[in-house]
DNA sequence: TCGGTGACTCGTACAGTGTTCGAGTCGCCA
DNA sequence: TGGCGACTCGAACACTGTACGAGTCACCGA
C-alpha cells in the first residue's frame, strides 16, 4: 500500500558488477513521466511505456504510485514546484504581477501536462504553497475579508485558466525547450491561427478578419501581460476605493 | 469518407411496423453524447457505450464521424452555441459583462465536457462565431488595433479559462441540472475546499487558513464576477487614456 | 421487373490501455 | 540458517478506439 519512502536504506542495491542502473525511486519516475510528456505528449505516457523508459517493468511502478492519477498529480505538483516565491521587497504590484508570470511561464513550458489541471483539483503541497504565498502578497497588499479572497482567485485564475487555453491551442510535440525556441513556437501557431481565420467564409466573421493582421503584431508573453495589467489596475483601483471603510 | 450530410431523403426509413425509432442523425449522436457526459462523467463516453446509448451498434457510430476526437469537438462547438450574442442596445460594459457570464454560465452547466477544451484548439463554427461577436463588441467600445487584440483575448481568456478551472475542482458526476441544483453543487464543493485546508499542517499555511472562512461568504458566481468587473475597469481605463492618440 | 448503387449497419479483430494477482528475487537481521 | 520485508515482474482481465469487410435495404435507371 505505502510508498519505499518509510527507512529507505541507503546503497542497499549492488554497487558492483558493473553500474547496472540507478535505483527507482519516486523521484525518478516522476521526472521520466515529464521528460516523456513533455518529449512526446501526454498520450504517450502509459504505464508500460514509461516503464521501458526506465529499464523496468510496468508493473513495477505500482509499487511506488498508486495508480496513474496519482502519478500525474504527483508530476503536475512537480511542475508547480517551479514557481518562485516572490522578493518580498518589491511592491504588492510588482510581485503579483512576477507570480503570475511565473506561474505561466512554468506551465506553459511543460504545454503537454497542464491540461490535467482541468481534469481534477490540484491540491498537491507545492500548488498549495503557491496559493498561499499568493494569499500573502494579496493580504499584505491592504486586501482583508471577502475582497482578499475575492482578489486573490481572480489573479490565480487568470493566470492558470490562461495558460491551459493557450497551451492547448499549441503543437503537441516537443515542449520544455529552450525560451527562445518556445517563443518561436508560440510565433508559429499565431501565424497559423492567422491563416486559419483566412480560410473562413469570407464576410461571416468580419470582426475576426479585420483583426486577424494585428494577431501577429501582439506576441503571447504581451498578450498575456495586457490583461494581468488590466486586471491589476483594476484591483488597485477596488483597493483604493475600499480602504478606509471596513 | 464524407457524412449522410448531403442530400438525406427525409422519410427513407420505413415508418410503418411500429416506430422502430428515431432515424441515427450526426446531431442524435451529438445530443447522446453531451447527455452521457453530463450525467456519467467523460470517462464513461467510450463509442460502445454511446452507441447501446442510441441502440446501435459501436462502430455504426464512425460512419457518421470520423473518430472520436471529432465527436468531441462537435459537442464541444454545440454546447458553445448555447451562448446568446449580447443585446446590441446595452452598454458595450453591460455587453462585455454577460457575454462572459454567459459563457461561464453555458460551460459550467456542462462541467464534465469542458475539460476538453483544455485538450486541443476550439476551432468549430460555434466557437468561432462567437469570438467574433466578443471582438465586434470590443470594436465598437472603442478599441482599435492591437489594443482590440489584447483586450478582446484578455476577456476571452478570462471566462474561458476561469470556468475551466472551476469546473476541475467540481465532482465528476451529474452536471446539466437545474440552476439552482448547480448553485448547491458549487457550495458544497467551497465547503470541501474550506474542509482540505482545515486539514493542512497548522501554520504552514498562514494566509491559506486565515482566508479559509471568507472562503464560504463568497458564491461562485460573485467570485467569477469580482476579478470580471476588476478586468472591465482596467478596460475602460486603458482605453479612456489611449482614445485620443491612434 | 431487374440489377446496381450508394447509404447505412454491424460483428470481428487488433493493438493497446490501466490495473490486479501471485510468484519470484534478493539484501538484511535475528 | 531461516525468514521477512522490500521490490520486481509476467500473465491475465476487462476495457479502449478504430479498420475491415460483409451484410441489409431504399431507391433509381433501364
Amino acid at each position: 500500500m505505502s510508498g519505499p519512502d518509510s527507512s529507505r536504506p541507503a546503497g542497499w542495491r549492488r554497487e558492483k558488477a558493473a553500474p547496472v542502473q540507478e535505483p527507482l525511486t519516486l523521484d525518478r519516475i516522476v521526472a521520466a513521466a515529464i521528460d516523456l510528456v513533455d518529449r512526446e505528449g501526454l498520450d504517450a505516457l502509459s504505464m508500460r511505456r514509461l516503464g521501458t523508459e526506465l529499464n523496468v517493468g510496468a508493473t513495477t511502478l505500482y509499487w511506488h504510485v498508486k495508480n496513474k492519477d496519482e502519478l500525474l498529480d504527483l508530476a503536475i505538483d512537480h511542475i508547480l514546484g517551479a514557481i518562485p516565491a516572490p522578493d518580498p521587497a518589491l511592491s504588492w504590484r510588482e510581485q503579483l504581477r512576477r507570480l503570475a508570470v511565473d506561474t505561466r511561464r512554468v506551465l506553459i513550458r511543460h504545454r503537454n501536462l497542464i491540461m490535467v489541471l482541468a481534469t481534477r483539483p490540484t491540491t498537491g503541497p507545492n500548488a498549495i504553497a503557491s496559493i498561499d504565498r499568493l494569499f500573502g502578497v494579496v493580504r499584505r497588499a491592504g486586501f482583508e475579508g471577502r475582497a482578499l479572497v475575492l482578489a486573490a482567485l481572480a489573479l490565480l485564475n487568470y493566470a492558470s485558466g490562461y495558460s491551459v487555453l493557450e497551451a492547448a491551442g499549441l503543437s503537441v510535440f516537443g515542449s520544455d525547450v529552450d525560451e527562445a525556441t518556445v517563443r518561436q513556437r508560440l510565433r508559429e501557431n499565431s501565424e497559423q491561427v492567422m491563416a486559419f481565420i483566412e480560410t473562413l467564409p469570407d464576410g461571416q466573421f468580419p470582426d475576426l478578419q479585420l483583426v486577424a493582421r494585428n494577431l501577429l503584431e501582439t506576441d503571447d508573453d504581451a498578450r498575456f501581460a495586457y490583461g494581468l495589467e488590466r486586471l491589476l489596475d483594476g484591483l488597485e483601483a477596488d483597493l483604493a476605493t475600499t480602504r478606509a471603510p471596513a
